[in-house]
RNA sequence: GGCGCGUUCGUCUAGGGGUUAGGACAUCUCCCUUUCACGGAGGAAACACGGGUUCGAUUCCCGUACGCGCUACCA
């Protein structure tokens, strides 16, 4: 068993926008397998059609697509050899299993109603029972194969009664689940109930399509959330009855996402409320229209939202904190994944794309700035180099100052927008008689420059002042203020070469004429 | 309620029978700096509780508490 070549999948129900949770659960499973150089598979759990939402599938291939996670095979990334991968296209794969079960004794079929079943569950909870099952001792009393008359069950199948397929839980067995990250969970079958395996619309539930579909794909390891795990035991008794047990996965829960204040699974309410998104990319419901925020329009970059993602509940035995795609293939191991559940961190968030802005050349922070700067419709020139330049010039002084870069704009809007409001304390403690004169030469004597680099810009200020007998720091901050119109930002001088001696002279002019007399 | 899983600084976590319990984010102080940020230095900050076992337990065992998950013809 050892021997078998790893495949792994993540296996979505399109009910709805994937969230970070989601995410990280398919990251783990591609770790593992790009670690192993097995298959990563995406395959769509779609039994349910009550619950099915449009546009989910796509979203989440969009996701995965965004996020760098591309599966080898599955539902939009190039079916491959066990195609299809979308559980409503292999609806007529599972009756059989279904049926083989029944056959063996381990199965049956079941024609209660649903009034029939409530009727049972209102009786038993009057009696005390506070959550009743349909199980190895209440099926004695319902409609099912294994207590009607045989040829009543065999009628009813015949007439074309509606039915379903329930698994026949053993009274009183030990079921061991060898779980990768919690050891050994064993669970007594008295606990668990008959669970439906065929539905009435014909479809199986998650459990057989489950067991049906990872054996018929090979998947070595089944990696998937903590909710899960209550039910492992019933799928280790399938993988049994069935007659796979030697090629039955193994098996790893993961560990919760936590909402990041309080306790509780991480849910869509918690990004509406706290100001962070949830989900990876924006998602618009279908129905009520509502807007979920995405972290790509959020302004965060892939690799952060990987990185952070990845930290969340695994960890290397290093204090190594950042860590790319690549890296993370090379340390992941499930044995490092740890057991409790993980309060998400916006913070922590936050500090990651910073990092991650850093790392991004200014050429590449500038294409991403034009696009803004396209829609603000700002005079510029987008198509010539020069500007192209020019903006890369900016995003260097910019991303030292910035988380995202959707804070360009508000960070350094007067590189192109002349200020029009000025900082009211630093003018009023600042600006004297000899500000108009001083600022003045420092005009004119700019305008005699042939080029205005920073070093130039600096050295010429600071002659001015000691000329004027004043001392650069009593103007310094005077200036960054005629100039840009708030107190904090880059080095003053590189924003003054890169805004040119003209528009300097220009917001220099603004300002004397505003303040002085 | 039943069953299962979990519990180290505010948060993510490392560690593991004898440690000054380590790192990161956040926070505070200082340095750098014309400003803001970055960066650097430092500070405050944790083993849920109670019993065992042991020379010694935060670490192992058992309870308790608390949290979470599951308890559908949903996944």
């Amino acid at each position: 068993m050892t021997e078998r070549k790893v495949r792994v999948r993540f296996a979505p129900s399109p009910t709805g926008p994937m969230h970070v949770g989601g995410v990280r659960t398919a990251l783990y499973n591609y770790l593992f397998a790009k670690k192993h150089g097995g298959d990563f598979i995406l395959r769509v759990e779609d039994t349910d059609r009550e619950r099915f939402v449009p546009g989910a599938e796509e979203y989440i291939i969009e996701s995965l697509k965004w996020c760098g996670i591309v599966p080898n095979e599955g539902v939009g990334f190039g079916n491959g050899e066990y195609a299809p991968y979308r559980q409503s296209e292999r609806k007529s794969m599972y009756r059989k299993y279904a049926e083989q079960l029944v056959e063996s004794g381990h199965a049956y079929y079941a024609f209660d109603t649903t009034e029939e079943l409530e009727e049972m569950r209102n009786k038993m909870q009057a009696a005390g029972v506070s959550s009743p099952q349909y199980n190895s001792i209440t099926r004695q009393n319902m409609k099912n194969s294994l207590m009607l008359p045989a040829d009543e069950a065999k009628k009813r199948l015949e007439a074309g009664e509606q039915y379903v397929i329930r698994i026949k839980m053993p009274r009183n067995e030990e079921v061991r689940v060898k779980d990768l990250i919690r050891g050994l969970v064993v669970v007594h079958t008295a606990q668990l109930d008959d669970k439906v395996l065929f539905k009435s619309d014909g479809m199986p539930t998650y459990h057989l399509a489950n067991v049906v579909d990872d054996y018929l794909m090979k998947i070595s390891h089944v990696i998937r959330g903590e909710e899960w795990l209550p039910s492992a035991p019933l799928h280790v008794l399938l993988y049994k009855y069935l007659g796979w047990e030697d090629v039955m996965p193994e098996f790893a829960h993961l560990p919760l996402l936590l909402k990041p204040d309080g306790n509780g699974k991480l849910s869509k309410r918690d990004g509406d409320r706290l100001g962070f998104p949830v989900f990876p990319l924006q998602w618009t419901d279908p129905k009520t229209k509502e807007v979920s925020s995405g972290y790509r329009e959020k302004g965060y970059f892939p690799e952060a939202v990987v990185n952070m993602l990845a930290l969340l509940g695994w960890h290397p035995s290093t204090n190594q904190e950042i860590f790319s795609l690549t890296e993370l293939i090379e340390q992941f191991s499930l044995e490092r994944v740890s057991k409790s559940g993980a309060k998400f961190d916006p913070e922590k968030a936050k500090w990651f794309n910073q990092h991650y802005l850093r790392t991004r050349t200014d050429k590449e922070l500038a294409e991403i700035f034009m696009e803004e700067l396209k829609q603000k419709l700002v005079p510029i020139n987008i198509g010539s180099d020069l500007q192209l330049a020019r903006v890369q010039g900016i995003c260097r002084l910019l991303k030292e100052k910035a988380n995202f870069t959707n804070e360009f704009w508000k960070l350094g809007s007067y590189f192109f927008i002349a200020p029009e409001k000025y900082d009211e304390e630093v003018v009023r403690k600042k600006w004297n008689e000899k500000s108009s004169e001083f600022f003045n030469k420092v005009k004119e004597k700019y305008f005699a420059l042939e080029k205005c680099s920073h070093d130039e810009a600096e050295k010429v200020f600071k002659q001015t002042a000691e000329e004027s007998g004043i001392k650069p720091g009593d103007v310094m901050q005077l200036f960054r203020v005629i100039i840009t119109g708030g107190v904090g930002g880059p080095a003053l001088f590189e924003v003054v070469a890169l805004l040119g001696k003209e528009e300097v002279a220009k917001r220099i002019e603004a300002a004397v004429k505003k303040f002085g007399n």
